[in-house]
DNA sequence: TCGAAAAACTGATATATATCATATTTTAAA
DNA sequence: TTTAAAATATGATATATATCAGTTTTTCGA
């Protein structure tokens, strides 16, 4: 069992605020657990009973529409900890996670993650603070789906994607997604996703390198992005 | 100067939290405003230095989208608190909050609130509970947004809005809203949103009571939400 | 390595919604 | 009260996107 004190992982997020002596009690009571490509971490309804740190791997976070349409609301990597809103508020999930990649995750108990929320001002400052900037983006996405066109969206996805995960050793943006996966994220149809990647393609402004995609004129990307 | 101890107002929000002697400390520092119907409370891009803790009256909160279109995020009343985000975050604000009625509001300057906020953890708390509440009501706007006609988003917003504004002694929905608030609400144009109302005026499922829109069929309104 | 299933792709068509134009009604200011 | 401006309404049309249908390519398990 590897030990909290001495992981980087809670570097990057409001682990960092606990104690010596409190990363140890969670050292205690975590498991670490493998999980494999396209499983499911937890599922909308689900009751958490804890939160899950990344330590590798990718996820994806989605919710189902009424019209039974997915939506993608979100990609976690290394790192960042999901099941926390669903803790704080004390309800069953409203999101479902699904593994993108092999993922390397811990579980912390409810109880634990409680217990440092009561004792623990910075932590619950910072777990706030995080809070806040989920709202924000959360904000801006409201307002990108509400207003924007779905080329305006796959356009600002992909610099999303770059920007976030960054590009692998041949410059394609190192993230796997498959196209539904896409189309899931910008909120289309499938189909449509397709099409309008065939186009960015044609047009010479990204490409495709076996599966994955490589933005070959960010400007021009940035310029769909912006409703040109 | 009114004062926050005998405020009924707080007891809708996270100042419910604070002692007496922190209330009697905010009392000291706060300021009351009238602001009229239509004035801007602030505007995205505003150093806010506090909160605004609404005791009477109605405010939008929107944001623009970079193609210029005005999108509105959450329609603000009595008891609830704006402001907070920015603040948490120590950011400018990323959203902008015009009155829809004339309103009462107290302004409670950000040092006092940051030193409650490190001061007393059941305060912190609460904050942290009411923005997981925010960050869930955000992620089932941003799958609304994405995944449901316009038509689907305007029935469900009337629902939305008879729920929460209640309705008046006519039986209308007891806010006024423009048309064009209505479709910067649900993202879409005015004329859309203006042509979808007076089709469901038509089918009486909805009628207009001067400036108001009265629910008649909330049956099928639901429906209508619902993809139908 | 084969074959079935899944994923990716393309075309045709339908439909929802935006846009532009213009008319009518309401509001508010002079 | 009159009048200009704003809000509401309606029609015509263009366009983006969904949907349905079918093909090709890729993946993966037996």
């Amino acid at each position: 069992m590897s030990k909290c004190e001495q992981c980087i992982v809670r570097k990057f997020n409001s682990l960092k605020e606990l104690t010596k002596d409190e990363l140890i009690r969670i050292t205690a009571c975590k498991t670490s657990r493998i999980i494999k490509k396209g499983d499911v971490i937890f599922k909308e309804g689900d009751h958490l009973n804890g939160i899950f740190c990344i330590k590798e791997g990718i996820c994806k976070v989605s919710k189902m529409s009424e019209n039974g349409r997915n939506q993608i609301i979100n990609l976690i990597h290394r790192g960042n900890i999901i099941g926390e809103r669903s803790l704080i508020s004390d309800e069953i999930s409203n999101l479902t996670a699904v593994a993108l990649s092999d993922m390397d995750v811990c579980f912390i108990p409810k109880e634990e993650i409680i217990k440092d929320l009561e004792k623990n001002p910075g932590f619950t400052l910072d777990v706030l603070k995080t809070m806040a900037t989920s709202l924000k983006t959360a904000d801006n996405l409201i307002v990108n789906m509400a207003q924007k066109s779905v080329k305006q969206r796959l356009a600002e996805t992909l610099l999303h994607l770059e920007g976030k995960f960054k590009t692998n050793n041949k410059g394609a943006i190192d993230i796997h997604l498959s196209r539904e996966d896409i189309a899931n994220i910008i909120g289309t149809a499938t189909e449509s996703a397709i099409r309008l990647l065939s186009e960015l393609k044609k047009k010479k402004i990204i490409t495709f390198m076996g599966k994955d995609i490589a933005i070959l004129d960010k400007q021009e990307l940035e310029k769909i992005a912006q409703g040109f």
